[in-house]
DNA sequence: TAGATTGTTAATCGATTAACAATC
DNA sequence: TAGATTGTTAATCGATTAACAATC
């Protein structure tokens, strides 16, 4: 195990390598190669190898790797071993969305409480889940332990509910937001931007003819 | 302007630029300096100049660059000022997320077909885009012009869905299902991973304690 | 033991940052 | 003109790929 943090890439092909294992493990599969899962997983054998020594020794020479350990391994490294708490914001439909979600509950996720502005939603129950008044949020934060917050209001409520979470032990904040959060360094935030991904979505189809227009008019 | 495809990281942060510049430009700002706009964004000057250099000289010097202009381009370089069209397929509430979501619209992006497999849905309208039996699917994109496919569905009925989508004129798959799905070289698939998200998320949230649980381990 | 495959070191590639001449 | 700031070239940094000794 190195000590320094773990590479931004790294980080990101986790959840992928965690799935891809996952699917091994239900097809009974007990072990495969770098590069065979290389192959699967459209990556090099030697970044997989890279990738895995940040963590430890996983492997075994002549062998491969076992996938089961190696998907506990995984699993331990995204923290899906412990319950990790999550309340939402906002219940439109992207917050039913996350409260509806099947595969989050039996990943190590559980949502905790729901919260919102309007008084027709509040009171109400999602899918077992509680909706409570958006202004009861500090109180609840201070006598309940709450590990993410997922933000899917507007835009413009966003700050204000930032500067809430900032004095809670919140760990978390997931933002639905398509607006960069500003929040204290103890606090991460995840994004999830639907509209930049769109639009990248939108210059890759479009790549060719928007590069071609642009040389003419220079 | 060069010729060579505009690498990933740079495509990443145009949709962020885009945002941006529409704050200033709505707050009248006229112009705005790279170091100015790198502190704005967190990001370095150097950096800017290069992103926007791939596209073409659009700064001036001693003056920097003129907010409207810059917008403009990069709202055009993002395909913003033509119209694409987006069929959803999946109305559950993710799809209902987007199929309500205000900003799209005056963004350069319409939807013109919602379709589902759940009766009950199908024949109803919802933001005024109707709802058909997902199995009219490939008659409706022969016969209509259609640029993304946003595939809301559960994962198991997506391969057969790409298989359709395939041998249409789509040219963008808008991926939320939680895994990697095979397209033609021709259509670009951005994926939308809410599941891999919340788990670097989970990830980042809890690092310390799981690389030191880690060497305890080892 | 022989073959396979790891973990790691070295080489390469690509992206970011720094520096500066060009020029508004 | 003097000051500011660009676009671009060069230097640095970091991530990916290749190579190979170690070893199951």
């Amino acid at each position: 195990m190195k000590d320094k943090a773990v590479s931004k890439p790294v980080i990101s092909r986790l959840p992928r390598y965690y799935r891809y294992l996952g699917d091994l493990l239900d097809n009974d599969v007990q072990r495969i190669s770098s590069s065979e899962l290389a192959k699967l997983m459209n990556l090099t054998a030697s970044q997989i190898r890279q990738d895995l020594s940040t963590f430890g020794n996983f492997g075994v020479q002549g062998y491969g790797y076992s996938i089961e350990h190696l998907y506990n391994t995984v699993k331990e490294l995204l923290g899906l071993d412990t319950m990790t708490k999550i309340a939402v914001i906002g219940v439109g439909n992207l917050g039913l969305s996350l409260l509806n979600y099947p595969s989050f509950l039996n990943r190590g996720f559980e949502f905790v409480m729901a919260f919102d502005s309007d008084k027709e939603k509040i009171g109400t129950e999602i899918n077992g889940i509680m909706v409570k008044d958006v202004a009861e949020l500090p109180l609840f934060l201070s006598y309940n332990d709450v590990d993410i917050v997922a933000i899917t209001t507007p835009k413009d409520a966003a700050k204000d509910l930032v500067k809430k979470i900032s004095v809670s032990n919140v760990r978390g904040i997931w933002n639905f937001t398509n607006s960069d959060l500003e929040a204290p360094a103890k606090i991460y935030v995840e994004n999830v931007f639907l509209t930049d991904s769109l639009m990248k979505l939108s210059f890759q189809i479009n790549q060719k003819e928007i590069l071609e227009n642009f040389s003419k008019k220079k």
